[in-house]
RNA sequence: GCGCUCGUAGCUCAGCUGGAUAGAGCAGCGGUCUUCUAAACCGCAGGCCGUUGGUUCGAGUCCAACCGGGCGCGCCA
């Protein structure tokens, strides 16, 4: 947090030099070449080009304004008007053992905590959940863990499918075909069979057709007995969903899907068009875009012709809801990029109904999972892959590496240690690329030990076990630190700047800012293990690296948790 | 046609309000285990950052045009 200190001394002496500017944009960063120091500015040059200044001048003045005596040794003007800081020595060690005896890891809470929705995995109900699921469920969980980390109020809300046309098909399904003895053993088959079979048959007979439409008017109208089944479906996907996000280690504060919102869409539909947002156009109730810049060409509909709402209308429900009810101030939509209109036109028509709205509404979008030909991950066979079998792969090819590794263990270790690090790499996988980038889908890649990957983090959690399986260590939280190797010194700066990294997953909604800082401490730490032996070392060192170890491995375990990545003991 | 997005090393990807010599991993070549886990580590080599213009003291990053890929655009979500 040392950086915050200078940065707001920073911040103060621009207001001293330049009083109507605003310095609330000049930030302190790490340095990427150490060379020049530990962190730097590059926010005055902007400023003096902005103030039409000369930037050294500007540099020199603000800098005459600056006391950063307890933290930096000093500070340099450099190149065209960069802003160097150099930290004093007993600063770091101050900051460490801060954190030694705190247990607290470099980062700051939030001043003004937030109270912010997040909704994403979004699987439907009666059908299984497959890749297509992946991201949303990962990226949504992880920045979950990260602003909740940070001290804001989250509220964690899964927006089930589990209404909808498809309900029509599957209880013709349900009535006709049904195996009880299947829906018993894989219920999800059972019922994506169903889906299948009589999708298949309607396309070749109008009558099946017809039937699903009754069906799905009887629902919609709360006949006793296709509510009855319908419930049915949803419990027993439910369970399916609890098995893979016990699985994932992912919990929701609600899950309110579509169906809850079922008996407010005839109201909200009624006040848009009643405010003259939304109007009939072919039957269908439309809102039109005519003035705005690039959707003038796309209405939205929200009520089909046939009268049915649709996922336009829900969500409109579903955002006025998190914004009344939970008196939301930000609210995240994690789901695929293609969904970027649909969300604009969402965002919008809800601006227009409600103007005084000051939530922050975001799109956290996402691009695709491809496979190794570039085109969208599928199966062999070119189906969809299902998540619960991806999870199981990923915990068998683990399982092949530690037996291969560690054949003494035994199984149930064995096992334990291939679900952490299975599913920690699949995870860490998604998490670690830009997430608006597509992403190609490779295991060898994933799970190696070697590169950004999350079994390398886990290795080098294992690596600091171990010292101190070893090690006997008595109590540390007093221990005095000294750094004089520079890998001790660049390992020790690598630690203080957890807090940036996670202020930037949360300024950007993306967790890649945080698996590149652990990466990147990962690889301090073994640089730092390769050149500095610990537990052999001098008593005074001993207890140094010690610290700077502890501090590594509770660094790294709470960032890896934030990306819901656990740490086994040995691997 | 309109819109979004991508184009960085042979491959897969990073690149944080525009900033200092563009970074990793794999693959290639060469080294390191009587020493805290060598599925590890170190070194070498590899780049007109799609093209062309523009803005700027400074552009992979911003703007425009063009080339090439992916995606979206009235009753699926």
């Amino acid at each position: 947090m040392i950086h915050l200190c200078i940065e707001e001394k920073l911040q103060a002496a621009v207001r001293a030099v330049l009083p109507d500017a605003d310095a609330s944009r000049i930030w302190v960063r790490p340095c990427p070449d150490l060379q020049h120091g530990d962190y730097q500015t590059n926010a005055l040059m902007a400023l003096a080009k902005q103030q039409r200044r000369n930037p050294r001048e500007l540099a020199t003045a603000v800098v005459a304004q600056l006391d950063v005596t307890p933290w930096c040794a000093r500070v340099e003007i450099a190149g065209p008007g960069f802003l160097n800081f150099h930290l004093a020595p007993h600063a770091i060690n101050a900051a460490l053992q801060e954190a030694l005896g705190t247990g607290h890891s470099f980062f700051k809470k939030a001043t003004t905590p937030r109270t912010i929705v997040i909704d994403f995995s979004s699987p439907n109900v009666a059908k299984p959940m497959h890749v297509g699921h992946i991201r949303s469920t990962i990226l949504g969980d992880a920045l979950a863990r990260v602003f909740r980390l940070l001290g804001h109020r989250v509220i964690t809300d899964n927006h089930i499918g589990d209404w909808g046309t498809q309900f029509g098909m599957l209880l013709v399904g349900w009535k006709t075909l049904l195996d009880a003895a299947t829906l018993e053993r894989d219920p999800i088959a059972e019922m994506e069979r169903l889906y299948q079979a009589i999708n298949l048959a309607a396309k070749e007979d109008e009558r099946i057709r017809e039937q699903a439409r009754a069906e799905l008017v009887k629902l919609q109208s709360g006949d006793a007995e296709n509510l009855g089944i319908w419930r049915r479906m949803l419990e027993l996907s439910q369970s399916q969903f609890d098995n893979v996000y016990g699985r994932l280690g992912i919990q929701f504060d609600h899950t309110l899907g579509e169906s809850f919102y079922n008996d407010q869409l005839g109201a909200v539909l009624a006040e848009l068009a009643r405010a003259g947002i939304a109007e009939e156009s072919d039957g269908a109730l439309v809102v039109f875009f005519r003035d705005h810049a690039t959707m003038n060409d796309n209405p939205a509909i929200i009520r089909k012709s046939d009268g049915a709402a649709n996922y336009a209308s829900t969500d409109l429900a579903t955002l006025r809801h998190r914004v009344e009810q939970w008196q939301a101030q930000e609210i995240l939509y994690v789901t695929d990029g293609r969904q970027q209109l649909h969300f604009q036109q969402v965002f919008t028509i809800y601006q227009r109904w409600h103007p005084q709205m000051t939530a922050r509404l975001e799109h956290v979008w996402f691009g695709s999972i491809l496979g190794p030909d570039g085109k969208p991950f599928k199966t062999r066979e070119g189906g969809v892959v299902k998540l619960a079998a991806l999870l199981d792969e990923a915990e068998e090819r683990a399982l092949t590496a530690v037996t291969q590794k560690n054949p003494d263990l035994d199984e149930a270790t064995r096992r334990e240690i291939a679900r952490a690090v299975g599913l920690g790499a699949l995870k860490y996988a998604d998490l670690s690329n830009n997430r608006q980038s597509d992403y190609t889908f490779d295991w060898d890649k994933m799970l190696a030990l070697q590169g950004n990957t999350a079994p390398y983090l886990q290795y080098a959690c294992t690596r600091v076990r171990s010292i101190f399986r070893k090690g006997e260590v008595a109590d540390l939280s007093g221990a005095t630190i000294a750094l004089a190797a520079p890998q001790e010194l660049a390992l020790a700066k690598r630690l203080l700047n957890f807090g940036i990294a996670l202020e930037t997953v949360a300024a950007e909604y993306r967790p890649n800012y945080l698996c590149n800082y652990l990466y990147e401490l990962a690889g301090d730490f073994t640089a730092f293990y390769e050149a500095c032996p610990v537990l052999k070392a001098g008593d005074a060192e001993r207890q140094s690296r010690l610290a700077l170890c502890k501090l590594t491995g509770q660094v790294l375990h709470e960032g890896l948790g934030l990306l819901g990545i656990e740490v086994p003991e040995k691997m």
